[in-house]
DNA sequence: ACTTGCCGCGCG
DNA sequence: AAAGCGCGCGGCAAGT
């Protein structure tokens, strides 16, 4: 790596910060090997000797060196906006990680910091603040050694500098908030803020203000303090046994008891899978012991004692049990010690309450996240346990005992630390009954995980054959194309119609008079590849890649993942995808590994591939809400005509297709004459008038783009959303009354009670409300199927507004009866302003359904 | 060899 | 021309 560590002294004795360490400099003279030693002017922090908070930047910039003073440039102006009117400056002390300007106001670099690091913790433990705000993620990374500061602001912890321990606020650079604004867009009119990032960056500021005098005094955890109270038996001998049971027992008396499983796979469903090692932790101890762990010596009686008072505890004990990740300690449980423990309301999940906390993450971001207990204790002690036991993960079956017990302990020690903390908070910010509700679910999920999804290998196998040589034979007409031996010739290598950057560069250099105007933007550049770019272009090529994309996709995304020996498809035969409960930012589900919640349904042809989840014998039955979001949206406003229009079965679109015609006929040139005679074409229009006006204008679809949609001018656009307002005039309003609701609280909430918080454009905090009361309507559903803890109402699949079974032919009547039941019969009052419908299919497999009826709440009488 | 980011596209 | 929202996954390119 670049680090030039050759002019770094190297002297032992100092205690080091680990991202000093880990570069191998010490501080001793500084600023005589510092590569900023010959800029112009360092800095010295300013403010108050004995500040409430030290205000933590990056560097100074040409400002700052210029004025001799930190945060007075562009960003320290926006910074002093938006620092509350009662805060007392005289109290804030200002300094950065880095007391000299980096050329071109460039990130200082890991030695420049080490530089500086001594002086800037002197000096904070001489001037003692109660609290550091460290704004970016430079001084984040300086105080704790990780990065992310758009999750983690907004957050706080204990941190310790040198020998003074204070709070730790990171927020977000207000450079990033200046930057934000040249994207934002569709400001309103007299909003004092220009962007919601620059809101939320406000909000978060004022918040850590009023944190600081909240906050009781913070406790900083170090290695003795985690590694306290935590003990293991690995001698697997009779004094052992005696110890463990002795334990357990007494666990059934405390309130809380942290839980723990090391295993040597994330799934419990093949038969090499097992449970390497427990741990237990209570009020005064932890223990740890080994179950099925290599080096574990138990005489088959012991260990049996052992797992079978293990399972009691599980199965009876009255505590709180407390874990992190509670879908996978269930799933293991009910595979290894019996469904019937888990559910028992005595759990608890760290996870869960972090999430409905703050559900802010960053899904698409690999590593630890806000959710892990990395994060957790980071934030709650100041520790980051898991990098203080270095226990190679991945393998723990190999790992020694010596490590993975202590590892194992900790955690569990942790679980039950973090659980009780959070518990606390979730209380004062009134998210019990939030939490609660999302508590039903996780022995929902993790019941319909383990009931798994039937995949049919002999349909499987028929698929891939057929895409495979469908794939083959596109893949053979591309290769004749002209374009493609020009392609050879100009770079070298074959044309791949599955690299994108390929058929850019047929479109982009090849192809370009056969383009039209609509695949290029206003620079006439091609910006993508896409299907709306390639349907444009008149060229057998473009028709050829669309071809071939569907083909390699099915295939790809749902065919081959799907056979035997794949890492969906467990022993059993069976897939067990996990419905994720943690992780949408509207409380929907999302499913992972594999996603059946996107097979194709759209798509007359490739919506076969749903045939492969079959079962011989058995019928595959769909229940699915109909119009359920049009509904939610009609709860949360309690619009007057939208609710008529659901009672009285009024159908929206079809009305207002007949209106779009009025007053804009040219839009239906062909479709107005049709309208009256033509079913299937009036029926075509009224989808169109659905899902390009009617809900995006429910959704806070501006009137242009519902233009853009249509296809009409924007005045007539604009006309006809104002119309729309005037027939549903409190949907605006409650449009309106979410925004006033954010930015008053910082977050948006659905009847259910769930929070999204800043910072969320216009548009998601519309969207929001809708899809976590559809999500709490249709889980509260599955939810009481599986409470009547009879297998044949644990839904295989849910799919946001559908509950998917699959039942012996002859149960199918019996069955549905119930399940309609339970669906159509929503008890949340808030839902019922609104008759709720629900529509069955049934099949011999997932793809070959039929419709077999449609009942609604205020016709059902309880049988089908 | 592995991670990360982007694109493209499947669903509600 | 076009930001109604929410996801997960496969392929590729580029970085380490």
């Amino acid at each position: 790596m670049g680090l030039e560590l050759k002019f770094l002294p190297s002297v032992g004795g100092a205690k080091l910060h680990p991202s000093v360490l880990k570069y191998g400099f010490q501080y001793r003279n500084a600023c005589s090997v510092c590569p900023l030693k010959s800029e112009l002017g360092r800095m010295e922090p300013v403010g108050a000797k004995r500040p409430t908070i030290y205000m933590l930047g990056e560097a100074p910039g040409r400002e700052e060196i210029k004025e001799k003073a930190p945060f007075v440039g562009v960003s320290g102006q926006l910074l002093r906006l938006h620092i509350p009117d009662d805060v007392d400056q005289s109290t804030l002390r200002w300094n950065n990680c880095v007391r000299s300007r980096p050329p071109g106001n460039r990130t200082p670099t890991p030695v420049e910091l080490a530089c500086c690091r001594k002086s800037v913790e002197d000096d904070i433990e001489q001037s003692k603040p109660r609290a550091i705000f460290g704004f970016g993620n430079i001084p984040l990374e300086w105080a704790i050694n990780k990065t992310g500061i758009t999750q983690w602001t907004g957050r706080y912890m204990p941190i310790k500098v040198g020998a003074h321990t204070c709070w730790y606020l990171p927020i977000t650079h207000p450079s990033y908030v200046n930057r934000s604004l040249e994207k934002a867009y569709g400001q309103k009119a007299g909003d004092k803020f220009r962007s919601e990032i620059e809101f939320a960056f406000a909000m978060h500021l004022k918040q850590a203000f009023r944190l600081v005098e909240e906050l009781g005094d913070p406790v900083v955890h170090g290695r003795i303090e985690v590694m306290q109270d935590v003990k293991y038996d690995l001698a697997c001998n009779n004094r052992s046994v005696d110890r463990i049971i002795t334990f357990i027992k007494s666990m059934y008396d405390e309130e809380v008891v942290g839980m723990d499983y090391e295993t040597n796979a994330l799934r419990p469903f093949n038969s090499r899978s097992k449970i390497l090692s427990v741990a237990l932790s209570g009020s005064k101890e932890t223990l740890a012991w080994p179950i099925k762990h290599k080096k574990a010596t138990w005489s088959e009686r012991d260990l049996s004692r052992i797992e079978a008072a293990f399972e009691d505890f599980v199965v009876d004990s009255e505590c709180i049990k407390a874990v992190h990740s509670l879908a996978f300690e269930q799933e293991w449980t009910a595979v290894f010690y019996g469904k019937r423990a888990i559910r028992t309301k005595r759990w608890a999940c760290t996870m869960s309450q972090a999430f409905i906390l703050d559900e802010r993450q960053n899904t698409n971001r690999a590593g630890p996240g806000p959710l892990s207990l990395t994060w957790l204790t980071q934030q709650y002690f100041g520790v980051d346990i898991k990098a203080l036991n270095p226990v190679n993960r991945k393998d723990l079956d190999n790992a020694p005992l010596t490590e993975v017990l202590p590892y194992n302990g900790v955690d569990a020690k942790y679980h039950r630390a973090v659980y009780l903390k959070q518990a606390k908070r979730l209380k004062s910010e009134g998210l019990l009954g939030t939490y609660k509700e999302h508590m039903r679910r996780v022995p929902t999920m993790v019941l319909t995980q383990i009931k798994g999804i039937p995949i049919n290998q002999a349909v499987r196998e028929r698929l891939e054959e057929k895409y495979t040589r469908q794939r083959k034979e596109v893949e053979r007409k591309i290769a004749k194309l002209s374009v493609a031996k020009e392609f050879f010739d100009r770079k070298g290598i074959e044309l791949r119609p599955s690299a994108n950057h390929d058929v850019m560069f047929v479109v982009d250099k090849l192809l370009p008079e056969e383009v039209t105007e609509k695949a290029r933007d206003k620079d006439e550049k091609i910006l993508n590849v896409n299907e709306g770019t390639l349907e444009n272009i008149k060229h057998e090529f473009a028709r050829l890649i669309l071809d071939y994309r569907k083909q390699a996709k099915v295939l790809s995304t749902y065919i081959t993942p799907m056979a035997v020996g794949s890492d969906v498809i467990y022993e059993d035969g069976l897939a067990h995808p996990v419905t994720q409960t943690t992780r949408t930012r509207t409380w929907r589900t999302s499913s992972d590994g594999f996603n059946y919640q996107n097979w194709p349904k759209r798509d007359d042809e490739r919506k076969e591939v749903r045939g492969m989840v079959k079962r011989k014998g058995y019928k595959v039955v769909s229940v699915d809400y109909a119009g359920i979001q049009a509904r939610n949206v009609a709860m949360e406003s309690k619009d007057a005509a939208l609710v008529k229009a659901f009672r009285e079965r009024y159908d929206i679109h079809a009305d207002w297709t007949e209106r779009l015609v009025g007053i804009h006929a040219r839009w239906v040139d062909e479709g107005a004459k049709a309208l009256a005679h033509d079913k299937k074409l009036f029926k075509a229009y009224r989808n169109r008038v659905k899902n390009e006006f009617v809900f995006p204008s429910f959704f806070g679809a501006r009137p242009e783009t519902v233009s853009h949609y249509l296809g009409v001018e924007e005045s007539v656009g604009k006309r006809l959303q104002a119309k729309f307002w005037e027939m549903f005039p409190d949907v605006h309003k409650w449009h309106d009354k979410l925004f006033k609701f954010y930015r008053k609280h910082g977050y948006v909430t659905g009847l259910s009670g769930f929070r999204r918080r800043a910072p969320i454009s216009h548009n998601e905090m519309i969207n929001s409300p809708i899809q976590g009361d559809e999500s709490t309507i249709v889980c509260d559903a599955m939810n009481r199927l599986s409470e009547m803890r009879k297998p044949e109402f644990q839904a295989n699949m849910e799919i946001h507004d559908d509950l998917t079974f699959i039942w012996p032919e002859a149960d199918v009547n019996k069955n549905l009866t119930v399940v309609v039941d339970t669906m159509v019969n929503c008890p949340f009052e808030w839902a019922k302003i609104v008759p709720i419908g629900v529509e069955a299919s049934m099949g011999d497999d997932w793809h070959n359904q039929k419709s077999i009826g449609e009942y609604f709440t205020d016709t059902w009488k309880g049988s089908l």
